[in-house]
DNA sequence: TTATTATATTGCAATATTACGATTAATATT
DNA sequence: AATATTAATCGTAATATTGCAATATAATAA
């Protein structure tokens, strides 16, 4: 179907797959590096850095602003782009959670 | 297009979107969420802690054994899943290292 | 052997995602 | 004002994902 069941699951559980979203995909990795990189925001020249079409650049920065790990300021004719610290913490400790609730077992423990 | 252009990007960048695509569904948190909690690995009763068909949740655990987070050992006429330390910690750091990358503007350094 | 149980696989249908050209809207430049 | 630049949006095509029923496979139980 393509359509996720989102009420068979927590909040929690479809909060951090939404998050999760901004990761799957080279391209918005690629952005969030690159505003990693060039602190000082961004706008278009993405099109350049990766070698994606300006609309599809757009629809990436949109999902990426729609799950709110970016935001953009209006700077004249351009956008400047960057991190939205606030979501960006509050993804990374979400994700932390997560990765903290596994101890690897002494020996085998498991499967 | 649906497709990726795996080929714009680097090994890195499509790594870390082919592991986040692990936590990008919130059948496959919930599946991860309840091998941290039950320890003790597990079989196909997720078919009764989630709601899901037993075919999609085959199908989510396929996905996350080819993405390596899961393994499973056939113990009988069951398959006993659990998490792959290794593969664990190597996605826990690709993800951190991200996430430390990102150190919070003292002020509007940005947009 | 014949059922039963547990899980994987196959084959769909429906929806989502990725990508891009074309268009639009808004600001800049001349 | 006329034109260029920048980036969002629309429309569309191709592929991917989600979900399930039905079937297949494998191990166990009767």
């Amino acid at each position: 179907m393509g359509v996720t069941k989102t009420e068979l699951f927590t909040d929690v559980q479809n909060h951090i797959a939404i998050a999760a979203k901004a990761f799957a995909h080279p391209a918005r990795v690629a952005i969030i590096q690159y505003l990693l990189k060039s602190n000082v925001c961004i706008n278009g020249d993405l099109v350049q850095e990766l070698g994606l079409a300006q609309a599809t650049i757009s629809q990436h920065l949109r999902e990426l602003k729609d799950i709110g790990i970016i935001q953009g300021t209006i700077e004249g004719s351009r956008i400047s782009y960057c991190i939205n610290p606030e979501r960006w913490a509050e993804i990374k400790n979400q994700f932390n959670e997560i990765f903290n609730q596994f101890a690897s077992p002494s020996s085998g423990d498991c499967c």
